[in-house]
DNA sequence: GACCGGTAGCTAATGAGATTAGCTTCAAAG
DNA sequence: CTTTGAAGCTAATCTCATTAGCTACCGGTC
């Protein structure tokens, strides 16, 4: 397969991953990366375009991956308790990965129909969670849309250290729960 | 009281503001904001400490008009009223300036009291807003923090154009204003 | 078992930016 | 008119990203 070592764009992504995973999405360069793969840096072009495809292919593999973590949640589950599990898998993995929040916020660029159909699918999730409560097209998008919002905005400032007080995170999120699953009964009647 | 031309330290984050809402919050360089100053680079480290700190002074300036911004939304009104102006006003600081949803995102540095404090004041106008519910301390705190995380995600998924489809984005933001007033008063109950 | 093409990786060179050091000059205070 | 301090400048250094062109290894072919 891979003629010298084991490089691979894949590879290069993981590390990429590491370097944002340890010091911030804002720290990620070419430099870090290469020196994890014990390469030097202008080989990294012949696995990716540059900083800015690296940036992007990592924007890909977090929202790929948020994906199947929000379709493994809500598997086996259906209504009320579907919409809970996938906020608590939303917020766990940025809990796991505070700095990867920013790849869930970085808006397709003109034209790139592989990042926005990835980022589609997290909506799909969604869409399929709130299928049994019956609503129309615009419904189901407005609700989701509510859903991403809270429980996103909820886990972004959490992952931003935007909560200094010291009351309960957790209690506070349960109440976000509530709210929308109460909030997304209420508009199905 | 400036010897030589007008520039501040003021001036200057006013500067790099017109860059950020230009360019986004990615693309401030020095460079770039002592263009637009009709100076040379190193004579910004005569007003700023360099990048990282005028990176700082931004988000403190952007959390400062935050605060006065919901602060103006927030007086002559109270109850439900008060929580969907402070829902409106958040959203359109966010529509006319998208590219300052970093500044909001940003978790003060260890020991940044002057942050911690101006993030503190948006928190504050919510506290108040909240009074008349009569929640304890505690809920208090969980009450805002549902809020500011519902109205945050969805105005920044907004700002950083997460909402792909061509459904009325203002439809979804009042079912999200809707379930925070009810949410909110089912809590107080 | 020697030969070949393609590709990973390398070094060198260029260019943008941030930052530091040290010089120069205006403008206000006396 | 002089002094002085801050504002601005140029020169130099450092880190990175990126491009160009070279080298050498790996897998497959005679």
């Amino acid at each position: 397969m891979s003629p010298r070592a084991g490089l691979t764009p894949d590879a290069v992504v993981t590390l990429a991953l590491e370097v944002v995973d340890a010091d911030g999405a804002g720290a990620l360069s070419l430099a870090k990366v290469a020196e994890r793969a014990g390469v030097a840096t202008p080989s990294l072009y012949k696995h990716v375009g540059g900083l800015a495809a690296l940036r992007r292919l990592v924007d890909l593999r977090v929202v790929a991956e948020m994906t199947e973590t929000l379709r493994g949640a809500a598997t086996g589950r259906s209504g009320d308790d579907a919409i809970e599990a996938l906020a608590d898998a939303y917020r766990a993995y940025l809990r796991t990965h505070p700095h990867r929040v920013a790849a869930l916020e970085t808006a397709p660029d003109e034209g790139d129909e592989e990042l926005a159909k990835a980022t589609h699918g997290v909506a799909e999730v969604a869409f399929a969670v709130l299928r049994p409560y019956g609503f129309d097209q615009a419904k189901t998008v407005h609700a989701t849309r509510c859903l991403r919002a809270a429980v996103h905005g909820f886990a972004s400032l959490e992952a931003s250290g935007g909560f200094g007080r010291p009351e309960d995170v957790d209690a506070s999120f349960t109440l976000l729960k509530t709210m929308l699953v109460r909030g997304i009964t209420d508009y199905a009647s």
